[in-house]
DNA sequence: GCGATTCACTAAACCGGTCTAGCGACTGGG
DNA sequence: CCCAGTCGCTAGACCGGTTTAGTGAATCGC
């Protein structure tokens, strides 16, 4: 026999299928004996769930969704998303829920697919990234009613329950250390501008350095892409005067930043220093190693997937998530302004 | 009306279930009239296939797996690992197939994986990466009897089409390439040595070494893992004679591995030449900018994409796949031994 | 012109579970 | 002692598709 049903299963052990489903799902019906004997069995032939039996009756699908609109080529790149995949992993993994992920070109190919996963009872809920301003995935989720959890915030999300760390906050502590430093003229590579966490961060910024009392920050938009990085930092460090700190809102882009210092013969933190607004082993393996915004993206991962599994057992707990404020790792990317050329004892 | 059925079809058109289902996939059974007329009520209606409702008939589940057995931490650092996805997205996406991806701790768990997807229908086949020197998972994978693709070769498989690029050739044309540079003491930082592919780059670097009568090639193994990366680069420089080349089998490690030779003031490539096997958006944004093999990681992912659709439609079909070979792309990183401090213009 | 074949379509079984209505036996309260 | 309520279980509908057997009508061959 290749695979047993729940029908082989009652008629070895002389029951009904019913029993045996009350038996097999822990719920009251049967006897304890009889449960007990409905298992034995069920285990002696080895029996599994057929998931899509399962998902016709109105049951679970046991997988969530995560689609995401980028040119596919790009998602290589950030080891943001790598380490909130393998955090979000590790959150459903430990509850036998798998993850069907799908990256499509654009906002509008993904609505595309969610709307066709949900009526195709592929997944039991989504996982919403990258929110922007005027997100109009919001209204197609809520409409789809299924259980879906943001990740960014406190922006709106209508009534979606959302996971976030304080940008702002980050950004202003990043501020605080600089200027406590001595810098006074900070600029921001900033990262798309239709994303709410950009223009959140662009703002938190220029609140800073007004109540700092420092020069007006400039924030540059970019794509996230190592090479708007590098031009972006060539034109910043071509303007008189040039600024002496740089804030990057990736970590690929500040190591492509680092380069064109190099290149350009501004010494780093000697003449420039440099921050990244995100922590991965590309800030730890790059020289000089770069100061940092540490946030634990893995656990981040955790975080949602716990949230999004709480809201599909029981939706109306759903509710905002506040984690912890990121904290900044000082490494040897920043000093004071006008130090002119390190030495090594420095 | 939540969601029409065939049979809500069905009913509007003036037809049974059956006919719907002929017309709706392109079946013989239906006159080319009733088929058109079916097909604009359910575009009307706006119906969407029950993905679980049609994998309980015995047909397709619409998903393929992937199951990685690694520390799900270490996802986010392999940029190769990331570019493969995309690139397996975007050959399934563009046949409506999605991707369950699951992480786990080992090999065991990975197995338990592939049986429980098996027996609950819930993939159409699977794909196999990092395959080991014995591994056992490519008997449990002929047992379940679902189409499967192995990512590399040419190594032994069973009777499990692969897809492969030939790592020999490749590290040949790295030993090449440096020995007419003039080297004559290469290093090696190797992957896993439980992994195949290392192996078999291990071997062909001892045997490029005695073809071209250079000195005796080292390969330290490690675990890929920046770490390691750096400390056995560290081991490397102190001995005397130092190695005038290091090939690093991923581009994480070559980039740690540059970091410590500018710690112990070795400068690349005056000193020592770094060769890395991986080549990613890191190889470019690092100073100097390394040396790497090329090989399209995207297309590769494509590729083992549409092999495992073609083996899905048809098993018979299913044959090994042979990619083309990565070639160097020769960035800073490499020189002549012994220049001591380059100059800005070689 | 008549049986054989083809064609378009219907009715119903089927996949493997879940879930509800109902039934007989037992228990408890008054 | 009788009726109501609970318990343990069964029979069978049901989810939304696919697939097969069967039916009546039209077409074909000779």
């Amino acid at each position: 026999m290749s695979r047993p049903t729940i029908a082989d299963i009652a008629q070895r052990a002389g029951v009904s299928k019913g029993a045996v489903s009350f038996a097999l799902n822990g719920r009251p019906g049967v006897s304890d004996r009889t449960r007990e004997r409905i298992l034995r069995v069920a285990e002696e032939m080895n029996w599994r769930p057929h998931s899509a039996a399962r998902a016709l009756g109105g049951a679970r699908a046991g997988a969530v969704g995560l689609v995401l609109a980028r040119p596919a080529r790009t998602l290589g790149v950030e080891p943001f998303f790598a380490q909130l995949l393998s955090g979000l992993q590790a959150g459903l993994s430990a509850h036998a829920v798998a993850l069907q992920l799908m990256v499509v070109e654009d906002t509008a190919a993904e609505v595309e697919v969610y709307r066709r996963w949900a009526s195709e009872h592929r997944v039991d809920g989504f996982i919403l990234v990258d929110l922007q301003m005027r997100d109009p995935r919001i209204a197609v989720l809520e409409e789809l009613d299924l259980p879906t959890v943001v990740l960014g915030g406190p922006g709106r999300h209508g009534r979606l329950p959302a996971v976030w760390a304080d940008d702002r906050e980050a950004m202003l502590s990043i501020v605080d250390y600089l200027a406590a430093l001595g810098h006074r003229r900070i600029a921001h590579l900033a990262g798309l501008p239709a994303f709410q966490h950009t223009q959140r961060r662009i703002r938190a910024l220029r609140d800073a350095s007004r109540r700092l009392g420092l020069d007006e920050a400039v924030s540059v938009p970019t794509d996230f892409s190592d090479a708007e990085g590098a031009a972006a930092t060539r034109a910043l460090l071509a303007r008189s005067p040039r600024p002496t700190a740089i804030v990057y809102d990736s970590d690929v882009m500040a190591v492509a930043g680092l380069g064109v210092a190099a290149e350009m013969g501004v010494p780093v933190p000697g003449e420039l220093s440099v921050v990244s607004f995100d922590d991965s082993v590309l800030t730890r393996i790059v020289h000089p190693a770069l100061t940092a915004l540490s946030r634990d993206t893995f656990a981040l991962g955790e975080q949602v997937a716990g949230a999004l599994l709480g809201a599909i057992a029981d939706p109306s707990t759903a509710q905002d998530l506040r984690t912890a404020t990121p904290r900044l790792t000082v490494r040897e990317s920043t000093a004071p302004p006008g130090l002119g050329r390190p030495t090594k004892s420095v």
